[in-house]
RNA sequence: CGCGGGGUGGAGAAGUCCGGCAUCUCGCCUGGCUCAUAACCAGGAGAUCGCGGGUUCAAAUCCCGCCCCCGCAA
């Protein structure tokens, strides 16, 4: 028997999803992602990663610019969903949709909830420096991440962990465990658990200049903050007037920070001794790049 | 036309405003020193200064056109 499921997603992280459920006999009857917006360095209007995966298996993709309107509630209801399945749509999805499907709306959250709800868990998990986390299969209602748990499984948190890193990892078990959950879901085999509320945490939202380094913070949270914050926004500093992304660093035996690779603005990236042998003389050569940078940026806050 | 930086021996930079011998830190090659080394000393090779055109006695540098890379932003 097949089920009408409609997809709700938008980043590659979602269409990564999709695929699956696409290569597993779960098709969407209909997906609704983010509307094409300017993107790039040209700004030029480019669909979302779930609308082309869609497109390539000609599934009807919908793009509402407010999902609250109530013409897509009415919308939804005409399509008959058994089903939702939301993997980071972007849009707060209201209650008049949550309870149009049969079999409910399912979300994927890359943590192992009630912990890191929100947002931005896998940035949290590293700038809290979580050893483990995971993915949660859950059933949505009207809070955030709130919802009963179907399932969850853990995975390790590496010394060298990124976001990026973070996201693949999560994708790798979250994918399969998303399409057993469904199976046994359909079977009515899986019971809902509800979640212990009180042991919720909630991430914070990133903002733009999140990515500035604050030196004076001790090495073991800016290196944190590094791997959280990579790919995006990316932390950075300032070198004489110009922005320098630290791409990649660690810490050495005395937990001190040791800067990899950065990229300087306007330039390639490059790692740590590329960037001494053009960029530093004399003394500085020999002083790690960390504290060049703090210098730098102490000497320019005080003025 | 969203804003901005850049392309200089193999790598990363300075030089460009104000035209006048191709510079620096590395890498590479040779020789030396050393038990030895990513260390040190001496010597050396390696360049259509992104591409095309223009101005000039003279262009990396000034003018026009083109290609490519990147930061911001989203």
């Amino acid at each position: 028997m097949t089920h009408r499921i409609i997809f709700m997603g938008t980043p590659d992280y979602a269409a990564q999803y999709l695929e699956g459920l696409i290569f597993s006999g779960y098709k969407p009857i209909a997906v609704i992602t983010q509307p094409d917006r300017p993107a790039g360095r040209a700004q030029t209007v480019e669909a979302t990663p779930v609308k082309r995966t869609a497109e390539r298996n000609n599934i009807p993709v919908h793009q509402p610019e407010d999902i609250r309107d109530p013409q897509w509630t009415k919308k939804i209801q005409e399509l008959k969903p058994d089903l939702i399945v939301v993997v980071a749509f972007g849009q707060i999805i209201p209650q008049s949709i949550l309870t149009i499907p049969s079999k409910g709306c399912i979300n994927v959250h890359p943590s192992l909830l009630p912990r890191h709800r929100g947002a931005t868990p896998w940035q949290e998990t590293i700038l809290q420096g979580d050893a483990t986390t995971g993915v949660t299969i859950m059933l949505m209602d009207e809070k955030m991440d709130h919802g009963p748990i179907l399932s969850q499984e853990g995975v390790d948190v590496a010394p060298d962990e990124t976001t990026k890193s973070l996201e693949d990892k999560t994708a790798a078990i979250g994918i399969p465990l998303l399409i057993g959950t469904l199976t046994r879901w359909f079977a009515g085999t899986v019971t809902p658990a509800e979640q212990h509320h009180d042991q919720a945490t909630y991430t914070r939202l990133l903002k733009k200049e999140s990515g500035r380094i604050d030196w004076s913070k001790c090495p073991v949270e800016i290196d944190r903050m590094i791997r959280a914050l990579n790919p995006w926004p990316g932390a950075w500093t300032e070198w004489h007037g110009k922005r320098i992304k630290i791409l990649k660093a660690h810490l050495d035996e005395q937990n001190d920070l040791i800067v990899d690779e950065l990229q300087p603005e306007g330039k390639k990236s490059m790692d740590a001794k590329t960037f001494r042998n053009g960029y530093c003389q004399g003394a500085q050569k020999e002083q790690p790049l960390s504290s060049l940078f703090q210098s730098q940026a102490d000497g320019s806050s005080k003025e």
